[in-house]
DNA sequence: CGACGTGTAAC
DNA sequence: CCTTTTACACGTCG
């Protein structure tokens, strides 16, 4: 039997929140900000809703330069409750769940749902899952939604991005290729900025060009398992299950208030990310045997030290082998300023069952 | 093969 | 002028 995945996107969502949460902004342009706090208006949009998307403004921008696109239009800039986002979305993804054979949430505004069972692969069902879904969003939160569904994650996924916001797209099996085929390559989930570039030059703009493509050439530039995969998805071809997935790897970064090599400045945030990252290990009740700092210079050339040790869920041993870490790292590199600094830890064991395995 | 570091991508 | 967090693939080294 055909499998049927619904996807569900938030629209603009944390604006959208604060469209909500603040009286008398409803209407204008919002721009939700994570700020680094180095000067008045360092930082970044988080996310805009519509009014402020037609100003140009996009998340991942630099607030100045957002800033400069909303002169005089009464536009609304606020910084980031993620605390707050997070509860929200907590309500929603438990509705959600509720909808659902299997699920798996992908971030904190998106979400799959696998409906193979409940719908027995009746595409109208799940038509009617998707707007009842939507309904109770709008009633209980005040927020819309894009729903896509489709045979498989990939294609929900991009169905889910055709209309958008408060839409709603079904792309039946047998319109899948038709669906695609049309599509810039830079649409496909999974191909960015980089390969949309590569795959460019070698002529592939459609979905459909990428589809056709001989498989040799496209192997040469971007290897074997990229090239298949790529063929793939360019036909809609996904086989991924839905299901949640454990965390692999947990990291906290931030950015320092001025630039700086000065091993106790920097060290002192280091100690603040560690403690954090200290908490949600807690609470997820893992132990680690990786860890790694991440330094991020002035050029925003990125680059990450880890070591490995025994199990242990402790802070001290990753401040301590943190520290070590960036020692070796400012020795090594003597004329680099370092601009943001995180740390991370991997190679996680979930307690809790699992004791027995490495104790020996 | 495990550990380590980088690059790409998505949010 | 430039945020945050996670995943995964791949190359290299011992």
């Amino acid at each position: 039997m055909n499998r049927i995945i619904l996807h569900v996107d938030l629209d603009s969502f944390y604006a959208s929140v604060e469209e909500f949460r603040k009286p008398g902004i409803k209407g204008k342009p919002i721009i939700i900000c994570i700020y680094s706090g180095r000067t008045k208006d360092s930082g970044a949009v988080s996310s805009a809703n519509y009014k402020a998307r037609d100003l140009g403004i996009r998340s991942g921008m630099p607030i100045i330069f957002a800033k400069r696109l909303a002169k005089k239009k009464r536009a609304i800039f606020l910084p980031a409750d993620r605390p707050y986002y997070q509860s929200v979305s907590q309500r929603i993804m438990d509705i959600l769940e509720k909808e659902a054979d299997a699920f798996q949430q992908v971030s904190v505004d998106e979400a799959y749902l696998d409906v193979s069972e409940t719908t027995g692969g009746d595409w109208e069902k799940a038509i009617k899952i998707a707007k009842s879904i939507k309904k109770k969003i709008k009633e209980r939160e005040k927020l819309t939604c894009s729903v896509g569904i489709g045979p498989n994650k990939l294609v929900a996924k991009m169905a889910s991005k055709n209309m958008k916001p408060d839409g709603l797209t079904l792309v039946k099996t047998p319109e899948v290729r038709n669906f695609l085929n049309p599509l810039e390559v830079s649409k496909l989930h999974g191909i960015g900025r980089v390969t949309s570039f590569i795959l460019e030059e070698l002529g592939i703009k459609t979905i459909k060009d990428l589809a056709e493509f001989k498989v040799a050439s496209i192997e040469e530039k971007l290897g074997k398992n990229k090239a298949k995969m790529l063929q793939e998805r360019a036909i809609g071809i996904d086989n991924s299950t839905v299901e949640e997935q454990e965390a692999k790897q947990i990291s906290r970064i931030g950015t320092l208030k001025k630039d700086s090599r000065d091993i106790d400045e920097i060290f002192k945030k280091i100690k603040e990310l560690a403690k954090d990252l200290e908490k949600r290990i807690e609470s997820r009740k893992v132990s680690f045997r990786t860890i790694s700092l991440i330094t991020i210079d002035t050029t925003l050339d990125i680059q990450t030290r880890s070591e490995t040790i025994e199990q242990t869920q402790k802070l001290v041993p990753m401040i301590s082998i943190t520290k070590e870490l960036l020692k070796d790292f400012l020795e090594e590199n003597k004329y680099k300023q370092l601009r943001r600094v995180g740390v991370r830890v991997s190679n996680l064991i979930y307690r809790k069952k699992q004791r027995t395995l490495g104790d020996f």
